[in-house]
DNA sequence: AAAAATTCTGCAAACCGTTGCACAAGGGCT
DNA sequence: AGCCCTTGTGCAACGGTTTGCAGAATTTTT
């Protein structure tokens, strides 16, 4: 194994210039550092990061931490692209990304709590934005760094990385409207009343009036009472749901009754293979991917300022596929 | 930061001797190594496990290693329950979860080569199971453990968990058949070739010999070709697909053509959610979550000899929910 | 030419554990 | 009493890097 004396030897220097060499320290004259970055380079020397981690007492390791229940399965493949995200710019930084998952909340702040004491990692990026989470608690009185993905809490002003949900609401909509030319939209909702479904929904009630259109909605749930809904509505000509398995639900039990072929659907976040449904099925991207960059660089913005100012909280845009 | 020495302080004791102690050696005398364990467990010692990882020249943490392609959505949420299988390992033994993912192969093997020569890491579970490899020869070559999900190249002999698929596709067809009195099955796979696509097939195969039955499979693909096929199968009155996705885009395919509903539906790894469709759709269950398990103890056999010899691999067994 | 200021480099300690080796204490044996 | 063996404990070095401080080398100033 190669180490930092071995390179200082071959230079002809000492470790300390070597090592300050290494880490650009103005202190070293330019031409010892190019010389000495060469040489290292040359000889393929990789730092050892436990011993730097042992000496900057923090470890290169962003925690990523994941909501306890997978009942969210609709975002799952959101997860992944997130992964992918905020991976890319971890290894720019030589940094690695470190889960914690678990069924509970107590294993999960246990987890937490070890990767803090034990691995010395204080930066955190959380999978969801629950209001009083025992996590955000942990960390923000430990004075650690993290980024939720989602809108938290308002009272803390926590960093955060969302989607600009009204934003995509109204470019979901007015794609509805405008370009698959519905008239009697509805716009299908899960009954968990969460907050991105309300903004995506403002987003469309914006455009119905702009478009002189009924804003009609229904939130999923118990499916006789979906059922009567689409009865009292058989006009609906097109579906603006919160997302793909939304829109495909109420989809499928809007066939129930009328016999309708490649109907207009407008959803977010494509999370299905097409070919699983007849219906004319859009999303509205919402790049979770850019969102774990994001989320990546904001959590570092300390280190290394933000190129646009912004106020702790990133909103990433959208389009339409 | 409590470290050792304070605790060595306390109790009154060199540090070689808290150290011994702490980490069980027999040298310790009993009543010494308890007392200094009961001590350091009031006073809240953690070890720094950034220390601990430079002497032992070894990092806690296990390499997740997640394929390119983000494309296989279907697996998504597949991974996400092999992590918290995997993760519950590893909390146990101290350990950490730390990912590579990378949209190139390229990226991917710097990532995984970097988290081997600077992060010291030794251990690691490849979330696919590849011919050629190049992060498989990379870890062959530095002699690493790790092990894959699924069962991989036959000739290196690599550690690896899979799900039982023969029995798993003998169990489906079982219920499809026997259960859901279906005469006229149709099997239905991607136009990928997997491995265990074809096992699944085999246990298939062999339930309709035993039920006299005739075995007809469809490959998805081109739709027209598939519409051709099923216009010249009328008879087919059930379904046993690879996973949801094929299955479901099947049944879609066959209700352009006949008016079927609740439609017998046996496929495997439930990946969606119930309300999607009006299939009478059933799902072989995987448990992804107990793979995760598998493969972390098998990861660690070297230290910890399994309970029940096994061959470097692992089967789990199957479940139909 | 000497002094001062500036720039560059090296020594050694520090981070927090583990571990080889030596030594001390205690017991049993002849 | 003297010796050996066993058991328990401590000293000090080690792992690979960073960094405060001091000293050497070079340049600038007077």
């Amino acid at each position: 194994m190669l180490t930092i004396r071995d390179i200082a030897a071959k230079a002809g220097v000492s470790v300390s210039t070597a090592s300050r060499a290494l880490n650009n320290n103005p202190r070293i004259s330019q031409a010892t550092r190019e010389r000495i970055q060469k040489l290292a380079a040359a000889e393929g020397y990789l730092p050892n990061y436990n011993a730097k981690n042992l000496t900057a007492g923090e470890a290169n390791a962003v925690g990523v931490v994941f909501p306890t229940t997978a009942h969210t399965v609709p975002e799952n493949p959101f997860y992944i692209d997130l992964l992918r995200g905020i991976n890319a710019q971890l290894v720019q930084r030589h940094y690695v990304l470190s889960v914690a998952i678990s069924a509970t909340a107590d294993e999960l702040l246990k987890n937490v709590q070890s990767m803090v004491a034990q691995g010395k990692i204080k930066r955190f990026i959380l999978f969801y934005a629950h209001e009083d989470d025992p996590i955000a608690d942990y960390l923000r009185q430990q004075h650690l760094r993290f980024v939720t993905i989602g809108q938290p809490d308002q009272q803390h002003n926590d960093l955060f990385v969302d989607n600009d949900n009204l934003q995509a609401g109204i470019g979901g909509a007015t794609f509805l409207l405008d370009q698959l030319h519905v008239k009697h939209p509805v716009f299908v909702e899960s009954d968990h009343d969460w907050a991105y479904e309300h903004q995506r929904r403002e987003g469309y009630a914006r455009v119905a009036a702009r478009f002189n259109v009924n804003p009609l909605t229904c939130k999923l749930g118990e499916l006789n009472r979906v059922r009567a809904f689409i009865k009292r509505h058989p006009e609906i000509d097109g579906i603006m749901a919160t997302d793909d398995f939304n829109g495909i639900e109420f989809y499928r039990l809007l066939r129930e009754t009328v016999a309708v072929n490649h109907f207009p659907i407008v959803s977010f976040n494509r999370s299905l293979p097409a070919g699983l449904t007849d219906a004319d099925l859009h999303s509205v991207d919402l790049f979770p991917e850019k969102m774990g960059n994001a989320a990546t660089v904001l959590l570092f913005s300390d280190r290394e300022p933000l190129a646009t100012p912004t106020p702790g909280q990133i909103r990433i845009p959208y389009a339409i596929g």
